[in-house]
DNA sequence: CTGTTAGCGCATTCAG
DNA sequence: CTGAATGCGCTAACAG
């Protein structure tokens, strides 16, 4: 028979079964199937008629052959599980949907190597584009990125020297910021949480920004920096650290929400008292910050909001229009919640050790 | 010229290039980076060879064409930023990108109307296997699915009628188990915090759970089901609102993490003494679950683990392999913690009023 | 063991 | 405006 089968003889409608059901050739029905619009209305609808009948559905396998492009985007994370980068992929998959290209999606764990596997992989998958995670890649993912024309966007940070394009937001603008604000609303030794199992440009960024502002203090703290894990548990380590190191530290910026929460909910356990004896500050403004006790201050970038807006520029480019700007920061913003010292509030003496 | 292009401009080297360069022909080349046994050693790496000076990195989308397999499994999920459907998809990919399988990834949003649309779009792209979220779908779906003949995985939940196969564990179980252990414990007018906003198989069945258990009590006790938004916020407002209802109730089975934890934050601003005055339980085993004071007694599934599973059964059967059953229990596990009476403890006399 | 041939289902010429 | 022809890059079947 000239059936053709999916995998296991399912018959499946082509283009041709549809021309021949509305005494068409195929390529009239694949002029309406894509909007062409020199075709006759009332052919169009005899065309139209078939594919409702038949049950058409165009197999977009084929399609990609042919007309060189796949309407498939691709995208690498570290860890899917984690919510501000699967909240950007929440984003993408978003405007994508409504504009028929869809995801594939893959997860690097943090390293540069793996993610350079995936990209080999991804690539002889033909995708419109892709879109990568932070700014930090091999040179052979680069080389291959830029080798095929894709557009390509790094998010979730910014840098001079982008593949393609960067959207994003610079961290180390937002460490610096915040660190200065502790400094601003009274808190005199600030330590930084940073965490080193998961080596990455934003992290990395961060802590530039912390010992940026330290550097500009009227008389120059001396930046402090703990190495943690990243995680709940990782914070209340942080906690006995900072503690140990130094009895005078007096704020804890951490370079996640993950560790300040966990550090948060270790004063809780040990009865220290925050912000009054410690103030602790982190970054991404997880939902978990400002439900938590006392909530967090923290950084927030609008994640979704960022992978819609990623989606947007590459299907763009996808379409032919040329790139305006290598780089679209999308800014970030301070919540100032109740783990530190805010306005109007006057530091109080602390108990000494 | 000859030469294909990718995008625009660039050189792709295909099959019949290697096989010139290797005086084979493309069958054999094909044959070689297919794995086929019957090729000669000394082919072999004369094609191996070729293959690696002139870089080339076959083309899937002709593949799939060709073999009519896309070594592309489809995965819908409700929201990608929830940790515990983005685990599920971590295990996954983990395990398909090691078999040179890759994931296309879709959010539905809870709604059975968007899963179902994007069904028909994934489709289209011929995957070679689906895995969707939990065991509600339309009729439109399950048609769709069965006629495709195609792998079927429903995830996180159990069914006797599974549109193929079902990987997960019971909530209806567990559900029921956490009521009963909360009631061997001592805790007496358990209330259970369900959501309506997001309504699904997984939270009805842990409802329904709950509902069995409280009719086996000795002295059967009413359900009280409260209903909020499945969030920190709503989990506050059940304690209002189980307060308001009756002030008896000393436990709150929460039918996720979120509400919990919700709830446990709320009580710390109130000065709620968890779990003696009120014992709080969840669903999820969230990472926050267990670093939250007092720690929360919850259900526990190993999320990661049961995505390998679900990816190793999926290429089993892409493979041929006929599936063995209908049904596989991962099986659940409860956390008893600090948020609820645990062993040994006894029940205090509440403050009234 | 290996070269050749014939599609996979579609988009896109190119004539008419 | 439309039908027929050509090929996307690859796998699979079939001779040799």
């Amino acid at each position: 028979m000239g059936d053709t089968t999916i995998r296991d003889g399912k018959a499946a409608v082509r283009i041709s079964d549809v021309a021949r059901h509305a005494n068409v050739g195929a390529g009239t029905v694949s002029r309406v199937i894509n909007g062409s619009q020199s075709v006759a209305p009332e052919t169009r609808k005899r065309v139209l008629a078939a594919v409702r009948e038949l049950g058409y559905v165009p197999n977009l396998v084929a399609r990609s052959l042919a007309a060189n492009r796949t309407g498939i985007i691709a995208a690498i994370i570290p860890v899917i599980g984690y919510t501000q980068h699967a909240q950007v992929i929440q984003g993408l998959t978003e405007v994508l949907h409504e504009r028929g290209t869809n995801l594939m999606i893959g997860a690097s764990g943090h390293s540069p190597e793996m993610e350079e596997k995936i990209v080999g992989a991804f690539l002889a998958r033909r995708p419109d584009a892709f879109y990568l995670t932070g700014t930090w890649h091999t040179d052979v993912t680069r080389e291959l990125l830029k080798a095929s024309g894709l557009p390509v966007i790094e998010g979730s940070n910014l840098t001079e020297t982008p593949i393609d394009m960067v959207v994003g937001y610079s961290n180390f603008a937002a460490g610096r910021e915040l660190t200065r604000l502790l400094a601003l609303r009274g808190h005199r030794h600030i330590a930084h949480v940073t965490t080193k199992y998961e080596p990455n440009d934003r992290i990395t960024d961060r802590l530039n920004g912390y010992k940026a502002a330290c550097s500009e203090f009227p008389r120059a703290q001396q930046p402090i920096v703990i190495e943690c894990e990243n995680s709940f548990e990782g914070g209340a380590e942080a906690i006995a650290l900072a503690l140990k190191f130094d009895q005078r530290i007096d704020a804890l910026f951490c370079a996640t929400d993950l560790m300040a929460v966990g550090a948060i909910l270790e004063c809780q356990r040990r009865g220290i008292e925050v912000p009054t004896r410690l103030g602790i500050a982190g970054f991404d403004d997880l939902p978990i910050a400002s439900a938590v006790v006392p909530s967090l201050t923290t950084i927030h970038v609008d994640r979704v909001e960022m992978g819609r807006k990623i989606a947007e520029v590459l299907l763009r480019r996808v379409e032919g229009e040329s790139l305006l700007s290598h780089e679209i920061d999308v800014g970030f913003e301070i919540k100032e919640r109740n783990s530190t010292f805010t306005k109007g509030e006057k530091r109080r003496n602390r108990s000494t050790g």
